[in-house]
RNA sequence: GUCCCCAUCGUCUAGCCGGCCCAGGACAACGGCCUUUCACGCCGUCGACAGGGGUUCAAAUCCCCUUGGGGACGCCA
């Protein structure tokens, strides 16, 4: 019998959902969602100078987007002081907390004395033994041990070890009467009935100070699982500059959700070779193993290459509605969505994104009148002499009585055996008339997706030019 | 500065309770094949156990040191 697994994701809305965010969240999720347990969200609002609503909002929609499902309601953590109060009091009460009237200078003073001594810049603990009760200016500290060593062992990166000198007497409550994060965080997870806390590696230091919480309120731990975080391409810790955009911005370059957590997980992570996962061999196969314990760099290019492999396995019935707006960016007609699933499959081999995939419908998609001719391919292959076989070529198409690409590729062979000319005598100037350039997909899967009406208008349309 | 963590190809990684590894896969790069173009695909090339000490018959795998990298040291979260 093993206590149900809970994770948490637990976000401060200072700002949208960027993928290093989204990395733990998907490791924290896929934990839970393995052992068939419970996710849950809570939103560390209580930073109420930068914290809105809109971050909030911005990050739950990225959670859902990338199909990262929580339980229950999200927990707001602005509206539990009472709760984080009634634990600190007891801490109070217990003789593990205390009160310190030192002022924020005199704290900095004895940082830099410690700095200068070259020792861990901390409180000393000068309000300890001096009993003093609420007032003004006044902070609650823990009383924390000051010898001994805080021992864990990390779900992801094993023993890790810090001793007590290290640790201060960390203020619990403000002298706003605010609690601190901490605090707050200790007391959530114990409430929330967290199992797993699962976070970022940016929290290893926090762990410790945690644990004397847990601690003083005699509360069992969870189990920590620290997961490593993101790097740059250059090493360096991802920021804006490096790349570390926010989910939202995946949608605009036209990545599909189960790539970009495919991508993610896979940043760190490993089951065996295998590079390419559905959302469910993620749940499957994520079971706290194979996690790597040191940082990853990102990269852009595997991340499209991963997004290429899972547009191309997909349905172009499931593609379509994502696809719709990139279309529509593009200025393209989305109203024959017939003819748009036909285009899809040529599209998926060529196109990496959602974005490639409408760009390059353009030449198929668009009204043949606002078609563009590129100038060179068309001194090239649309010369006198094949203008004559694209024109005899139409008046062949416009007669037969199927357009799927066999009858068509059939059609081709038959007047260039009469000709005694070579296949690649035609085809270039059939494509440059179709579509207007060199590149792009099958002749004749193009021309059978477009339709005898359209593929005969365009070719008689261009060797009229 | 102090503490914590980490260290296999440019990047993500397999391997790590030692021998099957003169280190495997993937992205990228390069070359080729396929081909009506561009892609896809396929084949191949380039390319790594940070350095130094140990332990051992045997080390990428265990231990130590050095170096390098990351993170953290708030009345932020």
């Amino acid at each position: 019998m093993s206590t149900p697994v809970v994770t948490r994701f637990a976000p401060s809305p200072t700002g949208h959902l960027h993928i290093g965010g989204a990395r733990t969240a998907i490791f924290s999720w896929l934990y839970a969602r393995h052992f068939n347990g419970r996710f849950v969200l809570r939103i560390e609002d209580t930073d109420t100078e930068r914290s809105k609503q809109e971050y909030t909002d911005s990050i739950l929609a990225s959670m859902s987007r990338l199909g990262l499902t929580w339980d229950g309601e999200a927990v707001y953590q602005t509206q539990r002081f009472d709760l984080y109060n009634k634990y600190i009091d007891r801490l109070l009460d217990t003789g593990h907390a205390y009160h310190c009237e030192c002022s924020p200078e005199e704290v900095e003073a004895m940082r830099e004395k410690a700095r200068a001594e070259g020792s861990k810049p901390r409180y000393d603990g000068r309000c300890r033994c001096r009993a003093l009760g609420p007032g003004p200016g006044r902070v609650v500290r823990l009383m924390a041990p000051r010898e001994g060593r805080v021992v864990f062992n990390d779900l992801f990166k094993g023993h890790i070890a810090v001793d007590a000198s290290e640790l201060d007497d960390m203020i619990l409550r403000r002298a706003d009467g605010a609690p601190t994060y901490n605090l707050a965080v200790v007391v959530d997870d114990i409430e929330m009935g967290i199992s797993h806390v699962i976070r970022g590696d940016d929290h290893v230091n926090n762990t410790p100070k945690q644990i004397l919480i847990y601690q003083a309120l005699g509360a069992g731990l969870p189990v920590f699982g620290h997961v490593p975080m993101i790097l740059g391409a250059d090493k360096q810790k991802l920021s804006k500059r490096h790349g570390a955009k926010a989910v939202i911005d995946y949608d605009q370059d036209g990545l599909l959700p189960e790539a970009l957590v495919n991508y993610l997980a896979r940043l760190g992570w490993s089951h065996g070779d295998q590079e390419i996962f559905s959302m469910d061999e993620m749940i499957q196969f994520f079971d706290g193993t194979g996690l790597s314990a040191s940082p990853a760099c990102f990269d852009p290019e595997k991340l499209l290459w991963v997004n290429a492999q899972h547009l191309r396995a997909k349905a172009p019935e499931a593609l379509l509605p994502s696809l719709l707006p990139f279309l529509q960016a593009e200025n393209l007609p989305t109203t024959d969505t017939a003819l748009i699933l036909r285009l899809i499959p040529l599209l998926q081999p060529r196109a990496q994104s959602l974005l490639d995939m409408a760009a390059g419908m353009r030449p198929l998609l668009a009204p043949a009148a606002s078609l563009a001719y590129d100038p060179e391919a068309t001194a090239k292959a649309l010369t006198p002499e094949t203008r004559a076989h694209v024109s005899a070529l139409a008046a062949a198409f416009a007669a037969l009585p199927a357009f799927d690409r066999d009858t068509l590729h059939a059609a081709v062979q038959t007047y260039v055996e009469t000709n005694s000319l070579k296949f690649k005598a035609v085809a270039p100037g059939l494509r440059v008339a179709l579509l207007g350039s060199t590149g792009g997909p099958d002749l004749m899967d193009a021309m059978s997706a477009l339709g005898k009406t359209e593929t005969v208008a365009r070719l008689e349309r261009a060797v009229s030019l």
